[in-house]
DNA sequence: CACAAAGGATACAGATCTGTTTCCTTTAAA
DNA sequence: TTTAAAGGAAACAGATCTGTATCCTTTGTG
């Protein structure tokens, strides 16, 4: 395992400030002394700020649906067990220390601009998680396999902001149980 | 109509850039410019910025969650109905173009410490809500109306954070269905 | 009218932010 | 060992931010 590139680390440990603290918030020297790299090698690497958020972003999303989606499939044989997994993933993400919400609705919440690249990273990045969900829906036999990805991934959002916000440690048990309810309904 | 105060309007023109740019994306001069009131005017009311913001949220806090609650109170007649009218509601704003998703959820992205008084004033706010829609669960005569109340406030914040990030035009629907389910089963 | 309070406009101080540049050290390859 | 590339440290420039102070205008009241 050769130890990541610059570029990548810098890339990591501005996910890890911008989940924490926010994206305006969180300054170029902070970023830089917490990576332990210099100015001039950053500058080397994105043309901006700016560019380091569109980097982080896009990394996000490639690592973390990656695991997500890797969790999904080892946790359930069929189609329908993985639908449910997706909220018991998600409660164990809910306990983590480093859980900060979504990083992406986060992000929308700083940069609402219509045209700024992080609206449309943002919804690319929903738009995939629920390509994935859908596959998974018709796999599943659902009856109406688009109604059933929209209401899983809304029960999704759901539980990220409540236990993010409200800090309730069942949100990831109420939204799997209604996604239980969803799903029934969806195959009978 | 008295017009308000300017402390009522400094609030108010801050909680529309608070929602539309973020909160530390909306400099006080910005802000002082788009409300026409000086600098000198505003720190005679608010010692800082950070007290604004207090000011802001829990000024939204009030009025918002009053307008909601008439609102739902007058379209509905029995507690059921207001339930579902609760996710109507919810619909036209989303179709507002002052429509930026959920202060407090922003506010939380951007303020995530937990000593910060944001969590608390955010905090609160959803417990508020989720009181009231407990009492609506209750009076509708739930079997488990704790639960129920979870699953609303779950499908609420999920259909906010939907029509936002991923900008679905149906999210309140999508929400309001599986929340007649909901309703459905714990009425049974 | 006279006068006091309130507020606007603006300059200013000090901190912080992004981004550039300079100088020196490390490192790796020839 | 020599040399060239890469990177760290830090100064610097210019912009922007929060918060304070100054000066002048408006406004309402006796």
């Amino acid at each position: 395992m050769p130890r990541p590139s610059r570029r990548d680390h810098l890339i990591n440990t501005a996910i890890t400030l911008f989940c924490e603290h926010g994206y305006h918030a969180t300054g170029i020297d902070r970023l830089l002394s917490t990576a332990g790299v210099s100015k001039k090698t950053m500058y080397q690497h994105f043309r901006s700020k700016e560019e380091l958020i569109y980097a982080a972003l896009r990394q996000y999303d490639g690592v973390y649906r990656n695991n997500f989606m890797k969790a999904v499939e080892e946790a359930g044989s069929t189609a329908e067990e993985k639908l449910l997994a997706i909220f018991d993933i998600a409660e164990a993400w809910f306990q983590e220390n480093s859980f900060f919400g979504c990083m992406f609705i986060n992000a929308i919440g700083e940069y609402s601009e219509e045209s700024s690249p992080v609206r449309d990273i943002c919804k690319q990045f929903k738009q995939q998680m629920w390509d994935y969900i859908h596959n998974l829906t018709k796999e599943a036999g659902a009856t109406n396999s688009t109604e059933l990805a929209d209401e899983i991934c809304l029960l999704l959002e759901g539980a990220i902001v409540t236990a993010q916000v409200s800090q309730k440690a069942g949100a990831a048990k109420t939204a799997r149980k209604m996604a239980r309810q969803a799903i029934n309904n969806a195959l009978q």
